[in-house]
RNA sequence: GCCCGGGUGGUGGAACUGGUAGACACAGCAGACUCAAAAUCUGCCGGCCGCAAGGUCAUGGGAGUUCGAUUCUCCCCCCGGGCACCA
């Protein structure tokens, strides 16, 4: 009967037989009861978890068990965003075709996740790759494109050389791939686009309202989008300029700062403005400098710091209000992207534009003026760029107004001549999906001779990608497969070719949360389960997602409601972002491909010369050097992920959570070390024992909380006032290492408390239970167990969270501290109710107290109730 | 450059609203048990002075507000993250 030893694997099994086969984390909708959709950000299945997915998943399951023993109707669903690139590189190296590769892994994975006892409703199941899933990308795409929201675009794309493939601006960091660290190149390909900007006022004016989100993250946010206010001026061509000109004969640009419009000396265009391009047609100099310019791809790594270069047009327009004429000039500076693609140049007010001068030796005239003498440091001669706000001066009729006032005067003069209007200007651009990869969902349209690009009929979606075909590394092997790209254009029934593009596995990821509600649905998107269970009330993730995932989530949430699919905008009510977690990064560069990372445990440390330097050991001990490439989050791509299978095996899952859970606040940024493992282990056995040690003592009496004896009350005092502490730090502050803290605490003064009277054991049984109670959401399988030893039929799961007795935490006595001139020198016990005059005395009575007073009278004695009096002499 | 975080013992971290800095652990040291080892248990564990009681310094550095500052204000240094020729 008694089971002295704790054996992890047999009490972990045995927990998640009995939750298996009662279904105890089976969701239903329960119309009228308080509902709780807690969630984690689903895994691509690499093929392993790291200790990064244990983090996120046991913060996810500890505020899930947590909400379903608070009484809340709990989902808590698991999926597999199984598209993308690391299967087609997979497969290049082992021959075996993504789908496979990606379906083996999830199998592995879902038997790790198991093991760990997440409390995952697993009918719920779906991944990404299923057509029954992507069938519904496919679906609202082709809503999109009826309603403007996608729309095919031949645009400048990002191209990595090394995967072939066109990545989205938010995948290029630093002018580089995000995977391949490789130099993207621009290339012109046609590719569908998501309208996102449609929504970007919403998207930002809606941050304000997701009060419990990070602020850091909606800071991220609202940075990514961008939004800022300025003006819009057409300048007039001059005439010799006029055979170059747009529809219109102006050359437009946007500017956050008409207050400096009198201090134009030039005009930049980007080099792939349509002046530059007419420019460029009628002068070879010109042409070599924007054909520079469009190559320059390999300068995008260090942008911001590039030497501003430029080259005149030889053409020019009018100022506005003086009509002096000013030349214009391509400039390496001016991103076709954003605003007009050209600028108005102001060297005295703008630090770009005054280097660009200085560099081409264009006059500087400054127009604003501080009141403070910063500007009279940077004129004479001029040294740099004004960039503050002032008064205007050399403005005309301008002159003495404030920045913003100039602003608002200069915008309506120029609106009043139909030469500018003020408006706002985001910097988010519309999303890109097309890719031109195999692993993905197909893009339903087909390319028809005679009728164009024809929508696939709904009747025909899914478009089924094959999973039968191996990437070679050239190219999308879908448009070397006739089976899958020759098809009949469903309007005129000729042999057209189907879309061999496929969707940004971010579409994927974008509302698989609203499929967890109905994946069984076969005739709907999403059907009326939705509105019961979104939005999700407890989004938890990494920090690397602030910006894109949850973006294009909302967006794609926005776009859902405006097709009345959904009655809500803001797919996450709570989120929380789990902090990285981190571990060595070593690789080696070969000449010429992408670098080959190692796993840190395989690299091992040697001093040279005074210097440390890392090598890679094989299985035959052959030593290669490797590159230290810091610190980073764990991830396949980067070969230095740490398996948990090696501590759930030796410790079990509890001690993997619990020590998760335990070594820091969920939010911080965490670099691996199993130190202090054997710690977390250590402290489940002694949970383990002192349950059991109680109980081999014999039958416990119930307790009567009105005969305690002192060191009994005092007891079961901390025991509430840590039940108290953990309902906070888990239900409100989210911080499981205090709580875990707490419950350590209890225990020690458990193990401490040696009366073995029937009242003692009362209160010693109620210790336990609430230890147990508390530890359950973290440590669910071992508090499974104890429970049942402790004799309570009901299982742990099914019991209610306790509130603490208030009763319990009432004392009569208690510590306060005494400070003399600010320092600490005295403690003392006192009776809680006691009133000021008493505390009074009783401080000056310490003898400490008085050496430090030195029979001098006291200035100010002041009382902060409950916790310290202090004394000033 | 701009915008966020952060800097506390040998280590991870605690101190939630301005009120005992270092909770709880890890590592370490000493001891008990043991033929021995493991496991377990007990004690010590920021620096300096002191036999001790106690004192004193100490939360990246410097100033300030306060009876009292890890916490608030200002300046500076360092680390991490985000954005970055966005007009």
């Amino acid at each position: 009967m008694m089971q002295e030893r704790y054996d992890p694997a047999a009490v972990e099994q045995a927990a998640r037989d009995y939750w298996n086969q009662h279904g105890s984390f089976d969701a239903k909708e329960a119309p009228g009861q308080d509902k709780f959709y807690c969630l984690s950000m689903f895994p691509y299945p690499s093929g392993r978890l790291h200790m990064g997915h244990v983090r996120n998943y046991t913060i996810g399951d500890v505020l899930t068990r947590f909400a379903h023993m608070n009484g809340r109707n709990v989902l808590q669903p698991m999926g597999w965003d199984a598209f993308g690139l690391p299967a087609e590189n997979a497969a290049m190296a082992n021959g075996v075709p993504p789908a496979r590769w990606t379906r083996e892994n999830i199998a592995y994975m879902k038997k790790q996740l198991q093991a760990l006892g997440f409390a995952i409703d697993w009918r719920r199941e779906f991944a990404t790759c299923d057509p029954s899933y992507y069938k519904w990308n496919q679906w609202l795409f082709l809503r999109m494109l009826e309603q403007g929201v996608a729309y095919l675009k031949t645009g400048v794309v990002n191209w990595d050389p090394v995967d072939q493939t066109v990545l989205a601006n938010e995948q290029v960091i630093d002018g580089k791939g995000w995977r391949t660290g490789a130099l993207i190149e621009k290339r012109q390909i046609p590719m569908y686009y998501l309208n996102i900007t449609r929504y970007a006022d919403e998207l930002l004016g809606a941050l304000d309202d997701l009060a419990e989100w990070p602020e850091r993250v909606r800071t991220m946010q609202a940075n990514w989008i961008g939004k800022s206010t300025g003006c819009e001026v057409a300048f007039a061509y001059a005439p010799d300029t006029r055979e170059l000109a747009g529809a219109d004969g102006t050359l437009k640009i946007f500017t956050t700062r008409a207050d400096t419009l009198f201090g134009v000396t030039f005009m930049a265009v980007a080099a792939e403005h349509p002046l530059a391009l007419a420019a460029a047609a009628r002068n070879p100099a010109l042409q070599e400098f924007v054909d520079e310019c469009r190559r320059g791809s390999a300068m995008e790594a260090d942008v911001a710091t590039t030497e501003k270069k430029g080259r005149p047009t030889g053409y020019h327009v009018l100022h506005p209000f003086t009509a002096a004429q000013v030349e214009i000039w391509v400039a390496n500076y001016v991103l076709m992207g954003y605003g007009e693609g050209a600028v108005m140049g102001v060297p005295a007010h703008d630090e770009r534009d005054f280097a660009f001068a200085t560099q081409n030796s264009i006059p500087i005239v400054g127009v604003i003026q501080s009141t403070t003498g910063a500007y009279e440091k940077v004129v004479a001669p001029w040294i740099d760029a004004y960039t503050d706000y002032g008064v205007t001066v050399n403005s005309g009729e301008f002159d003495g107004f404030s920045s913003s006032a100039a602003v608002d005067a200069i915008a309506a003069a120029l609106d009043k001549r139909g030469l500018g209007r003020k408006r706002v200007q985001f910097r988010l651009r519309d999303w890109g999906i097309s890719r031109q990869r195999y692993w993905g969902c197909p893009i339903p349209l087909i390319h028809c001779q005679n009728c164009g690009v024809v929508p696939v009929p709904d009747q025909d979606l899914p478009v089924v990608l094959p999973e039968n075909l191996l990437p070679d590394g050239s190219g999308n092997p879908l448009a070397k497969t006739p089976s899958f790209y020759e098809c009949v254009c469903p309007k005129c029934a000729r042999p057209a070719r189907r879309e061999t593009d496929t969707m940004d596995t971010f579409v994927d990821s974008s509302w698989y949360f609203l499929r967890f509600t109905c994946a069984d649905s076969h005739t709907k998107m999403v059907d009326e389960r939705v509105k019961y269970w979104l939005p999700v009330d407890q989004y938890i993730g990494g920090i690397e997602h602030a910006i894109l995932h949850l973006l294009y989530s909302r967006f794609w949430t926005r776009v859902m409601r405006d097709l009345k699919l959904l009655d809500f905008s803001e797919p996450f009510a709570r989120l929380l972002t789990q902090g990285m977690v981190l571990n060595d990064i070593f690789y080696t560069q070969p000449a010429a491909g992408r670098r080959i990372f190692f796993n840190p445990a395989d690299v091992v440390p040697e001093e040279v010369n005074g210097t440390k330097q890392w090598y890679h050991e094989d299985d035959h001990g052959r030593r290669t050097p490797v590159i230290h490439d810091g610190l980073g989050t764990m991830s396949k791509s980067k070969g230095n992920g740490v398996d948990p299978q090696g501590l759930v095996e030796k410790y079990g899952a509890d001690t993997a959570r619990l020590f998760m859970m335990f070594t820091s606040p969920p939010e911080q940024t965490l670099e691996w070390s199993d130190e202090g493992v054997q710690g977390s282990f250590r402290f489940l056995r002694r949970v383990w024992t002192a349950v059991h040690e109680h109980l081999a003592a014999g039958p416990v009496v119930t307790l009567d909380v009105s005969s305690l004896d002192g060191a009994q009350k005092e007891l079961r005092r901390l025991a509430h006032q840590t039940l108290a502490k953990v309902t906070d730090d888990i239900g409100r502050r989210r911080t499981f290492n205090t709580a875990i803290a707490a419950i350590m605490e209890l225990l020690n003064a458990q193990a401490r408390f040696s009366d073995r009277t029937p009242a003692g054991r009362a209160v010693m049984q109620e210790v336990l239970e609430i230890a147990v109670i508390g530890l359950s959401p973290i440590v669910p399988h071992i508090s499974h167990a104890c429970w049942q030893a402790l004799g309570h039929d009901k299982v742990l799961i099914e019991t209610r969270w306790p509130a603490p007795d208030a009763q319990a935490l009432v004392r009569d006595e208690i510590n306060m501290v005494v400070q003399v001139n600010g320092k600490v020198r005295a403690n003392i016990m006192v009776p809680v109710d006691a009133a000021d005059e008493a505390l009074r005395a009783a401080a000056l009575a310490d003898p400490n107290v008085q050496k430090f007073v030195a029979g001098k009278e006291p200035r100010l004695v002041k009382i902060v109730p409950r916790k310290l009096i202090s004394v000033v002499v």
